[in-house]
DNA sequence: ACGGTATTTCTAGAATGATCGAAACAGACC
DNA sequence: GGTCTGTTTCGATCATTCTAGAAATACCGT
Protein backbone atom coordinates (compact mmCIF):
# COMPACT_ATOMS: atom_id res chain seq x y z
CA UNK A 1 0.00 0.00 0.00
CA UNK A 2 2.77 2.30 0.61
CA UNK A 3 4.18 1.64 -2.79
CA UNK A 4 2.09 3.39 -4.66
CA UNK A 5 2.64 6.57 -3.83
CA UNK A 6 4.89 7.65 -6.57
CA UNK A 7 1.72 7.24 -8.68
CA UNK A 8 -0.44 10.48 -10.42
CA UNK A 9 -3.67 10.84 -8.25
CA UNK A 10 -2.56 9.11 -5.32
CA UNK A 11 -4.53 10.74 -3.31
CA UNK A 12 -7.74 10.35 -5.28
CA UNK A 13 -7.05 6.66 -5.44
CA UNK A 14 -6.27 6.33 -1.90
CA UNK A 15 -9.38 8.00 -1.07
CA UNK A 16 -11.23 5.66 -3.68
CA UNK A 17 -10.13 2.61 -2.11
CA UNK A 18 -10.83 3.50 1.60
CA UNK A 19 -14.50 4.32 0.34
CA UNK A 20 -14.45 0.77 -1.64
CA UNK A 21 -12.95 -1.36 1.43
CA UNK A 22 -15.52 0.86 3.66
CA UNK A 23 -18.44 -0.67 1.38
CA UNK A 24 -16.92 -4.06 1.27
CA UNK A 25 -17.94 -5.30 4.49
CA UNK A 26 -21.44 -6.78 4.68
CA UNK A 27 -23.15 -4.76 7.58
CA UNK A 28 -21.45 -1.54 6.23
CA UNK A 29 -23.02 -2.39 2.79
CA UNK A 30 -26.21 -2.56 4.47
CA UNK A 31 -25.74 0.45 6.43
CA UNK A 32 -25.02 2.34 3.74
CA UNK A 33 -28.03 1.60 1.56
CA UNK A 34 -30.59 1.94 4.74
CA UNK A 35 -28.94 5.69 4.88
CA UNK A 36 -29.13 5.78 1.26
CA UNK A 37 -32.91 4.91 1.48
CA UNK A 38 -33.33 7.37 4.55
CA UNK A 39 -31.95 10.57 2.50
CA UNK A 40 -32.38 13.46 3.05
CA UNK A 41 -33.71 12.83 7.22
CA UNK A 42 -30.86 10.12 7.73
CA UNK A 43 -30.73 7.77 11.24
CA UNK A 44 -29.72 8.10 14.26
CA UNK A 45 -26.50 5.25 15.42
CA UNK A 46 -28.95 3.77 17.96
CA UNK A 47 -31.33 3.05 15.28
CA UNK A 48 -29.00 1.54 12.83
CA UNK A 49 -28.01 -0.54 15.31
CA UNK A 50 -31.60 -1.81 16.10
CA UNK A 51 -32.39 -2.06 12.54
CA UNK A 52 -29.80 -4.02 11.82
CA UNK A 53 -29.22 -5.64 14.79
CA UNK A 54 -25.91 -5.19 15.63
CA UNK A 55 -24.26 -4.56 18.88
CA UNK A 56 -24.21 -0.80 19.37
CA UNK A 57 -20.30 -0.61 19.80
CA UNK A 58 -19.44 -2.99 16.66
CA UNK A 59 -21.87 -0.66 14.89
CA UNK A 60 -20.21 2.98 16.45
CA UNK A 61 -17.07 1.06 14.95
CA UNK A 62 -18.00 0.59 11.32
CA UNK A 63 -19.97 4.39 11.25
CA UNK A 64 -16.69 5.13 12.32
CA UNK A 65 -15.36 3.30 9.01
CA UNK A 66 -17.85 4.83 6.72
CA UNK A 67 -17.35 8.36 8.29
CA UNK A 68 -13.75 8.18 7.31
CA UNK A 69 -14.16 7.38 4.11
CA UNK A 70 -16.21 10.52 3.62
CA UNK A 71 -19.29 7.93 2.70
CA UNK A 72 -21.64 9.32 5.66
CA UNK A 73 -21.68 11.96 7.65
CA UNK A 74 -22.46 12.87 11.51
CA UNK A 75 -24.45 14.86 13.27
CA UNK A 76 -25.55 15.63 17.10
CA UNK A 77 -29.20 16.14 17.68
CA UNK A 78 -29.05 16.41 21.88
CA UNK A 79 -28.34 13.03 22.51
CA UNK A 80 -28.30 10.85 19.58
CA UNK A 81 -25.90 11.67 16.72
CA UNK A 82 -27.93 11.12 13.18
CA UNK A 83 -25.56 9.56 10.12
CA UNK A 84 -26.50 10.40 6.88
CA UNK A 85 -25.31 9.07 3.69
CA UNK A 86 -23.37 11.00 0.82
CA UNK A 87 -24.66 10.48 -2.01
CA UNK A 88 -22.04 13.19 -3.24
CA UNK A 89 -19.16 11.36 -2.66
CA UNK A 90 -20.26 8.11 -3.33
CA UNK A 91 -20.73 9.39 -7.18
CA UNK A 92 -17.24 10.70 -6.77
CA UNK A 93 -16.29 7.34 -6.30
CA UNK A 94 -18.13 6.05 -9.26
CA UNK A 95 -16.59 8.42 -11.78
CA UNK A 96 -13.21 7.66 -10.18
CA UNK A 97 -13.96 4.71 -11.41
CA UNK A 98 -15.21 5.15 -14.58
CA UNK A 99 -12.59 8.20 -15.47
CA UNK A 100 -10.72 7.15 -18.53
CA UNK A 101 -12.63 3.90 -19.54
CA UNK A 102 -12.63 2.52 -23.13
CA UNK A 103 -10.05 5.42 -23.49
CA UNK A 104 -12.44 7.86 -24.82
CA UNK A 105 -14.49 5.46 -27.49
CA UNK A 106 -18.01 6.68 -26.54
CA UNK A 107 -19.04 3.51 -28.36
CA UNK A 108 -17.73 1.21 -25.75
CA UNK A 109 -19.07 2.43 -22.51
CA UNK A 110 -21.54 4.52 -23.32
CA UNK A 111 -24.18 1.93 -23.45
CA UNK A 112 -22.70 1.29 -20.24
CA UNK A 113 -24.04 5.33 -18.77
CA UNK A 114 -27.28 4.86 -20.65
CA UNK A 115 -28.85 2.33 -18.24
CA UNK A 116 -26.88 3.98 -15.06
CA UNK A 117 -30.52 5.29 -13.82
CA UNK A 118 -31.23 3.75 -10.23
CA UNK A 119 -34.42 4.79 -9.31
CA UNK A 120 -35.21 7.99 -11.06
CA UNK A 121 -34.89 8.37 -14.69
CA UNK A 122 -33.83 11.86 -15.52
CA UNK A 123 -35.87 13.80 -17.55
CA UNK A 124 -34.67 13.14 -21.09
CA UNK A 125 -33.77 9.37 -20.18
CA UNK A 126 -35.33 6.19 -20.39
CA UNK A 127 -34.30 2.62 -19.80
CA UNK A 128 -33.16 1.25 -23.12
CA UNK A 129 -33.87 -3.12 -21.90
CA UNK A 130 -35.39 -5.02 -19.43
CA UNK B 1 -20.14 -12.93 7.53
CA UNK B 2 -21.85 -15.41 7.99
CA UNK B 3 -24.43 -13.93 10.42
CA UNK B 4 -26.44 -12.60 7.68
CA UNK B 5 -27.46 -14.99 5.47
CA UNK B 6 -31.05 -15.19 6.39
CA UNK B 7 -31.50 -11.48 5.33
CA UNK B 8 -33.59 -10.92 1.98
CA UNK B 9 -31.49 -10.45 -1.44
CA UNK B 10 -28.43 -12.02 0.34
CA UNK B 11 -26.89 -13.10 -2.80
CA UNK B 12 -26.95 -10.50 -4.91
CA UNK B 13 -25.66 -8.58 -1.76
CA UNK B 14 -22.65 -11.37 -1.58
CA UNK B 15 -22.04 -10.75 -5.01
CA UNK B 16 -21.72 -6.45 -4.60
CA UNK B 17 -19.09 -7.19 -1.63
CA UNK B 18 -17.33 -10.01 -3.52
CA UNK B 19 -16.79 -6.86 -5.91
CA UNK B 20 -16.15 -4.01 -3.79
CA UNK B 21 -13.58 -6.05 -1.86
CA UNK B 22 -12.09 -6.90 -4.80
CA UNK B 23 -11.86 -3.47 -6.07
CA UNK B 24 -10.85 -2.07 -2.19
CA UNK B 25 -6.95 -2.96 -2.92
CA UNK B 26 -5.07 -0.71 -4.98
CA UNK B 27 -2.77 -3.25 -7.21
CA UNK B 28 -6.59 -4.36 -7.72
CA UNK B 29 -8.03 -1.04 -8.38
CA UNK B 30 -5.23 0.03 -10.88
CA UNK B 31 -5.61 -3.68 -12.75
CA UNK B 32 -8.97 -2.67 -13.23
CA UNK B 33 -8.78 0.90 -14.32
CA UNK B 34 -6.16 -0.53 -16.85
CA UNK B 35 -8.27 -2.60 -17.59
CA UNK B 36 -11.25 -0.54 -18.38
CA UNK B 37 -8.93 1.27 -20.54
CA UNK B 38 -7.65 -1.21 -22.58
CA UNK B 39 -11.14 -2.59 -23.38
CA UNK B 40 -11.81 -4.22 -25.82
CA UNK B 41 -8.90 -5.56 -26.66
CA UNK B 42 -7.94 -6.52 -23.18
CA UNK B 43 -4.16 -7.03 -21.98
CA UNK B 44 -2.03 -10.26 -20.72
CA UNK B 45 -1.17 -11.47 -17.70
CA UNK B 46 2.18 -10.65 -18.23
CA UNK B 47 1.88 -7.36 -19.60
CA UNK B 48 -0.53 -5.83 -16.85
CA UNK B 49 2.43 -7.52 -14.04
CA UNK B 50 4.80 -5.63 -16.03
CA UNK B 51 2.95 -2.30 -16.53
CA UNK B 52 2.66 -2.37 -12.60
CA UNK B 53 5.87 -3.55 -11.98
CA UNK B 54 4.13 -6.00 -9.06
CA UNK B 55 5.67 -9.77 -9.66
CA UNK B 56 3.93 -12.15 -12.04
CA UNK B 57 2.72 -14.97 -9.37
CA UNK B 58 1.10 -11.66 -7.10
CA UNK B 59 -0.30 -10.36 -9.77
CA UNK B 60 -1.76 -13.78 -10.84
CA UNK B 61 -3.39 -14.12 -7.47
CA UNK B 62 -4.96 -10.54 -7.77
CA UNK B 63 -6.60 -11.42 -11.20
CA UNK B 64 -7.82 -14.42 -9.84
CA UNK B 65 -9.76 -12.48 -7.19
CA UNK B 66 -10.94 -10.10 -9.38
CA UNK B 67 -11.94 -12.55 -12.34
CA UNK B 68 -13.41 -14.41 -9.14
CA UNK B 69 -15.20 -11.52 -8.43
CA UNK B 70 -16.76 -10.95 -12.29
CA UNK B 71 -14.72 -7.86 -12.60
CA UNK B 72 -12.80 -9.41 -15.41
CA UNK B 73 -12.58 -12.29 -17.73
CA UNK B 74 -10.25 -14.08 -18.85
CA UNK B 75 -9.08 -15.84 -22.28
CA UNK B 76 -6.54 -17.85 -23.37
CA UNK B 77 -4.99 -16.82 -26.56
CA UNK B 78 -2.12 -19.62 -27.22
CA UNK B 79 0.77 -18.65 -24.30
CA UNK B 80 -1.03 -15.85 -23.00
CA UNK B 81 -4.03 -15.01 -21.31
CA UNK B 82 -5.86 -12.27 -22.09
CA UNK B 83 -7.72 -10.67 -19.16
CA UNK B 84 -10.61 -7.74 -20.36
CA UNK B 85 -12.93 -5.80 -17.32
CA UNK B 86 -16.19 -6.72 -17.55
CA UNK B 87 -18.09 -2.95 -17.32
CA UNK B 88 -21.43 -4.52 -17.29
CA UNK B 89 -20.46 -6.39 -14.02
CA UNK B 90 -19.21 -3.18 -12.60
CA UNK B 91 -22.19 -1.33 -13.69
CA UNK B 92 -24.56 -4.27 -11.42
CA UNK B 93 -22.55 -3.23 -8.64
CA UNK B 94 -22.94 0.57 -9.01
CA UNK B 95 -26.67 -0.23 -9.67
CA UNK B 96 -26.76 -2.15 -6.79
CA UNK B 97 -25.78 -0.23 -4.47
CA UNK B 98 -28.42 2.78 -5.78
CA UNK B 99 -31.42 0.79 -5.90
CA UNK B 100 -33.74 1.54 -3.26
CA UNK B 101 -32.05 4.92 -3.09
CA UNK B 102 -33.66 8.06 -1.86
CA UNK B 103 -36.86 5.40 -1.52
CA UNK B 104 -38.22 6.71 -4.90
CA UNK B 105 -38.01 10.54 -4.15
CA UNK B 106 -36.09 11.52 -7.51
CA UNK B 107 -35.58 14.99 -6.35
CA UNK B 108 -33.09 13.69 -4.43
CA UNK B 109 -30.44 11.38 -6.14
CA UNK B 110 -31.71 12.98 -9.37
CA UNK B 111 -28.90 15.04 -9.80
CA UNK B 112 -26.49 12.53 -8.60
CA UNK B 113 -27.15 10.53 -11.79
CA UNK B 114 -27.02 13.53 -13.68
CA UNK B 115 -23.54 13.83 -13.28
CA UNK B 116 -22.62 10.51 -13.90
CA UNK B 117 -20.98 10.94 -17.11
CA UNK B 118 -17.44 9.60 -17.29
CA UNK B 119 -15.72 9.88 -20.29
CA UNK B 120 -18.72 9.64 -22.96
CA UNK B 121 -22.08 11.95 -22.74
CA UNK B 122 -24.59 10.47 -23.71
CA UNK B 123 -26.75 11.74 -26.55
CA UNK B 124 -28.76 13.91 -24.77
CA UNK B 125 -26.62 14.80 -22.30
CA UNK B 126 -23.27 17.07 -21.67
CA UNK B 127 -21.18 17.66 -18.60
CA UNK B 128 -22.73 20.16 -16.47
CA UNK B 129 -19.64 21.15 -14.47
CA UNK B 130 -15.88 21.10 -14.86
C1' DA C 1 10.85 -35.17 -26.44
C1' DC C 2 13.23 -31.06 -25.03
C1' DG C 3 13.87 -26.10 -23.78
C1' DG C 4 11.68 -21.77 -23.22
C1' DT C 5 8.00 -18.71 -22.23
C1' DA C 6 3.58 -17.53 -19.86
C1' DT C 7 0.81 -18.27 -16.04
C1' DT C 8 -0.93 -20.37 -12.06
C1' DT C 9 -0.94 -23.03 -7.50
C1' DC C 10 1.26 -24.00 -3.05
C1' DT C 11 2.90 -22.40 1.09
C1' DA C 12 3.98 -19.58 4.94
C1' DG C 13 4.88 -15.35 7.42
C1' DA C 14 3.45 -10.59 8.42
C1' DA C 15 -0.13 -7.33 8.49
C1' DT C 16 -4.78 -5.93 8.70
C1' DG C 17 -9.66 -6.33 10.02
C1' DA C 18 -13.98 -7.92 12.57
C1' DT C 19 -16.24 -8.62 16.70
C1' DC C 20 -17.74 -7.53 21.19
C1' DG C 21 -17.32 -7.11 26.56
C1' DA C 22 -16.16 -3.54 29.58
C1' DA C 23 -15.23 0.98 30.58
C1' DA C 24 -15.42 5.87 29.44
C1' DC C 25 -17.72 10.01 27.60
C1' DA C 26 -21.60 13.33 26.49
C1' DG C 27 -25.94 15.26 27.03
C1' DA C 28 -30.78 15.53 29.22
C1' DC C 29 -33.76 15.53 33.05
C1' DC C 30 -34.91 15.69 38.04
C1' DG D 1 -24.94 16.13 41.99
C1' DG D 2 -27.07 11.77 40.58
C1' DT D 3 -28.94 9.01 37.15
C1' DC D 4 -30.73 7.80 33.15
C1' DT D 5 -30.00 7.15 27.75
C1' DG D 6 -27.13 7.28 23.60
C1' DT D 7 -22.67 6.75 21.72
C1' DT D 8 -17.82 6.04 21.44
C1' DT D 9 -13.08 4.24 22.90
C1' DC D 10 -10.19 0.55 24.73
C1' DG D 11 -8.43 -4.05 24.67
C1' DA D 12 -8.19 -8.76 23.42
C1' DT D 13 -9.30 -12.57 20.41
C1' DC D 14 -10.16 -14.63 16.20
C1' DA D 15 -10.28 -14.69 11.21
C1' DT D 16 -8.93 -12.91 6.82
C1' DT D 17 -5.83 -10.89 3.44
C1' DC D 18 -1.35 -9.47 1.22
C1' DT D 19 2.85 -10.77 -0.52
C1' DA D 20 6.24 -13.35 -2.83
C1' DG D 21 9.59 -17.54 -3.20
C1' DA D 22 9.39 -22.04 -5.01
C1' DA D 23 7.29 -25.51 -7.51
C1' DA D 24 3.92 -26.94 -10.84
C1' DT D 25 1.12 -26.54 -15.12
C1' DA D 26 0.17 -25.21 -19.99
C1' DC D 27 1.46 -24.09 -24.45
C1' DC D 28 4.63 -23.36 -28.38
C1' DG D 29 8.73 -24.07 -31.49
C1' DT D 30 12.26 -27.04 -33.00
Amino acid sequence: MERYIDKSGYMESEQAILALAALAQSTRLEVFRLLAKHEPEGLAAGDIAKKLAVPQNTMSSHLGILSRAGLVTARRFSRSIVYRADLRAFQAVVLFMLRDCCDGRPEICGPLIEDLTPCCPPKTRRKAHA
